[in-house]
DNA sequence: AACCGTACCGAAAACGGTTTCGGATCGCAA
DNA sequence: TTGCGATCCGAAACCGTTTTCGGTACGGTT
């Protein structure tokens, strides 16, 4: 049974045609009579035809293909939202024929260069960027060589491009006021790395909403350590170091949260008793922690679905500036927050230790 | 200076020569004088040359790409591992300058027609399939199609074909034995769907384990649910349910571990003291549970570059049977397990209600 | 002067499609 | 009978590479 391989040559030798005519018969062409599309249509069944995809390419000059860049810096704890992002990118591409390529660089210049190998070598007719730095170079390469993208996230400036996020300041806001309910005002805040703008944009969420307040920020309260549990652990310890420790604190991320739970407990406080912690992110698995983590979550299940419907749209020659959406944030209450207790006992530190793996 | 697109043609035009002397100049022929080969690689560089891989892949015959099949019946939880397989992949892959392309449809019976089109197509020289079936249509298909694949774990009738997996049997023997070192007898097991390969093995080892140590396998102590949270704790409820229940218990995933715990705390036992409980797959986030989570983790950080190569090489035209490679998995102790609590107190429900996202 | 081998490069086919253009055939009206 | 417009299909160019096969020019031998 394991025929050739059937190609519109082999398809049109045994129809008796051309390879011309069986190939318009199959897409569509009004010039083909009903009857002999059929018939090709039915042989091209038989025989198993699918055209070869890189042909076609070529001939249509465009390569059907948009490419995931990998964030290449995060740690494994953040990413359950890659392969939902995959997923949903994958679902919306797939309904056109076109193609999902993963690109992973080691580095911001590796991955500059791979962007411009793909682009300049015709494989890849659109991008996909997580995460963007405030000033992120890869932006403006893209830019540069005219290709398609969307973020997931945004920059600075992010007037003229497609994006889709979520907005972190508000959401911040949200976690302050939730925290400032509870009676909370010594309320710290730690803070990821800088050069993502995601960072800035959340911590400008906390600083907003301290003035909102009518909070005066205390010096020390706001800490920063890359989004790790392991950073998140030791800036908590940095705070509850403090003459006058924060009551109530504030992550930039769900894996940083994870880490100041540990550092709370080690040190004899109660999370979510002594000291509120809330996170951002939603990971599911903060159901799971010690205690459950109360967290801002992020409405990110059809995030892939949309990047993608987004920059085929920008492909297919739409304004990117038409395709700009921002989603709320909201808070999902589990156990890590509380009403803040007024007697300050210091506690004693408990004879359980905690592991942690390396 | 955006230059038009550079071709070999406009090169070879700006040059003065041929198209067919600058392709081989380029791709190291040793008909070419090192002068002009000289002179060409400049001129490639200026014009920011990079050939059009899909012209070259049309011409090579080889699509030069391999796609990796997303499990689609995972929970989120499960997920963290997906995205370190593809940086492994990807790693690999780029070296060669081949394209890693994802693989997503939402059931078995899409999956086998997205399988058969890819190929079809040319679009992939290869696949990656992670988590058999114990019988699994897909490597049936790609066997018939004559297609290149490895498999991330194994099935029943792995003799020949080329896979990388981690010994379930032996790392639950290993589960069982230290659980009956800490003094254990009533060992439950709870595993996942018995359609998967995985399972299987993790409940063989599970049974051989028991025989070995002279325990007998009582009713009701081997559970099974699907690989989520939720899963994991109400198979959980059932085994505290029964009229004897088991003072430990094994869970053939971590996730469903999480849930495990869940179950406990909230029936008022406290996990790692009044009852054991041992995860499999040593997620890492299972330093942050409640108690920290005793797991038998897969060192799987390189499974990703190991499946790529092992697939490349089988496309080289290498003897798949050569390529099988069986990873020990090692148990990591951290806070879940404890020796037998010889006195059994039935425990006073907590007060304490354990919340669970839905 | 004729011959030959070597070094270097050009011509052209091939990969498998898509798409434009022209040509044959037919029915029908003039 | 001629002319004309539809209708349907074939011929051929093209996408950008790779690769085989010749061909020219040149040097050195006889």
């Amino acid at each position: 049974m394991a025929q050739k391989k059937a190609s519109l040559k082999v398809l049109a030798a045994h129809l008796g045609l051309t390879v011309s005519t069986v190939s318009r018969a199959l897409n569509g062409y009004s010039d083909i009579n009903e009857q002999t599309r059929a018939r090709v249509k039915r042989a091209a069944d038989e025989l198993g035809y699918r055209p070869n995809q890189t042909a076609r390419r070529l001939s249509l000059g465009a390569p059907e293909t948009i490419c995931y860049l990998m964030p290449h810096d995060a740690n494994v704890l953040a990413q359950p939202f890659v392969a939902q992002l995959l997923q949903g990118l994958s679902d919306v591409l797939t309904k056109r024929n076109w193609d999902l390529l993963i690109g992973n660089a080691e580095s911001y210049k590796d991955e500059l260069s791979l962007i411009d190998r793909l682009v300049k070598s015709g494989r890849v007719g659109g991008f996909v960027v997580s995460r963007p730095l405030v000033n992120d170079p890869r932006i403006r390469l893209m830019q540069d060589l005219k290709c398609p993208f969307v973020v997931h996230g945004r920059t600075g400036s992010c007037a003229d491009y497609a994006w889709y996020d979520v907005d972190g300041e508000a959401a911040v806001v949200t976690a302050v006021d939730h925290l400032v309910e509870l009676g909370h005002e010594k309320i710290a805040f730690i803070g990821a790395p800088n050069q993502y703008q995601f960072s800035q944009d959340r911590l400008c969420g906390y600083q907003r909403a301290l003035v909102e307040n009518g909070l005066s920020e205390v010096p020390g309260y706001v800490q920063t350590a890359d989004f790790s549990d392991e950073g998140g652990e030791v800036a908590a310890g940095m705070l509850l170091d403090l003459p006058e420790p924060p009551t109530a604190i504030i992550c930039a991320t769900d894996s940083m949260a994870f880490g100041a739970l540990a550092a709370l407990r080690s040190q004899g406080f109660a999370p979510g008793e002594d000291v509120s912690v809330i996170g951002y992110d939603g990971l599911s698995f903060g159901a799971h922690t010690n205690p459950p983590l109360t967290t801002m979550v992020q409405p990110q299940a059809h995030a892939g679905r949309r990047l993608g419907d987004m920059l085929l749209s920008v492909i297919d020659g739409e304004d990117p500036k038409k395709h700009q959406e921002l989603q709320k944030a909201y808070l999902v209450q589990r156990k890590s927050d509380g009403p803040l207790r007024r007697k300050e006992v210091k506690p004693t530190v408990s004879v359980r230790e905690e592991t942690h793996e390396t």
